[in-house]
DNA sequence: GACTTATTTCAGTATTTCTATAATTATCGA
DNA sequence: TCGATAATTATAGAAATACTGAAATAAGTC
């Protein structure tokens, strides 16, 4: 990912509203919210919303799915991911020693040791 | 880390003369770069890098030293981590099959497999 | 102490971002 | 087709941000 790909990023999740949203879309998983629904959930006016949610699908954040007259938004987890990697591989120089091996823990942030050899997701 | 915390981070990051400069310290390593070698090297103005500085070491993303007249500011590795850690956790379910276990290469972005155990890092 | 260098603070301006209201597009059901 | 609902687009105003030049602070040199 490029620098100039990964400010766009950033932007999307310097905003309260966007960060709210985005961590609401996470939580719920790929089926996604509807742009309504998600508005009512965080208080903010149907253009609000809509501004917001064009800037994150913008960032490769989300993505929209339309269904009848509802537009649904989704966690884009390759996205998410991707901007993890930049930070990592950009920001901590490739070593890992500097910022450590990354995995994540079921319920907490403190990253534990590494699955067993044959119980890796990837 | 709380999203309060997040939201300046974010924000410190959503700036090309930011990023640049972060990148910039973190390649550089932890002496440092003094603030008007880092401002002629970006070619900004001494305002405005000292502008840009101060949002990053407030965001916790850097931290400075003062050698003689010169300030001397590096990259806060554990600042750096504390974000990635955020987006994994927060924004990642803390599901390990979402954003998968990061491991970071050496000369690379993509994510090798986890080193056999005994070998570990962390 | 006066002079120079390094950095920050201040004041002002230009730009961008966020939000709200009003208008528009698209879809559904009667 | 008509009316209602969901969402977006257009427009405008308020707030935050980024940059510039001038002044202030601090530390070294003569």
């Amino acid at each position: 990912m490029e620098t100039k790909d990964a400010l766009p990023v950033f932007a999307a999740l310097a905003q309260e509203n966007r960060l709210d949203a985005l961590r609401l879309l996470v939580r719920t998983g790929p089926r996604g919210i509807a742009a309504g629904a998600l508005g009512e959930t965080l208080g903010l006016a149907a253009p609000t919303m809509s501004f917001h949610l064009k800037e994150m699908a913008n960032a490769g954040l989300i993505n929209s799915r339309k269904e009848g007259r509802h537009v649904f938004y989704a966690a884009d987890y390759g996205g998410i991911r991707r901007i993890v990697d930049f930070l990592m591989a950009d920001c901590c120089q490739g070593d890992p020693r500097l910022c450590g091996p990354y995995i994540i823990k079921e319920n907490g942030h403190e990253p534990p040791a590494c699955p067993p050899e044959g119980q890796r997701s990837r």
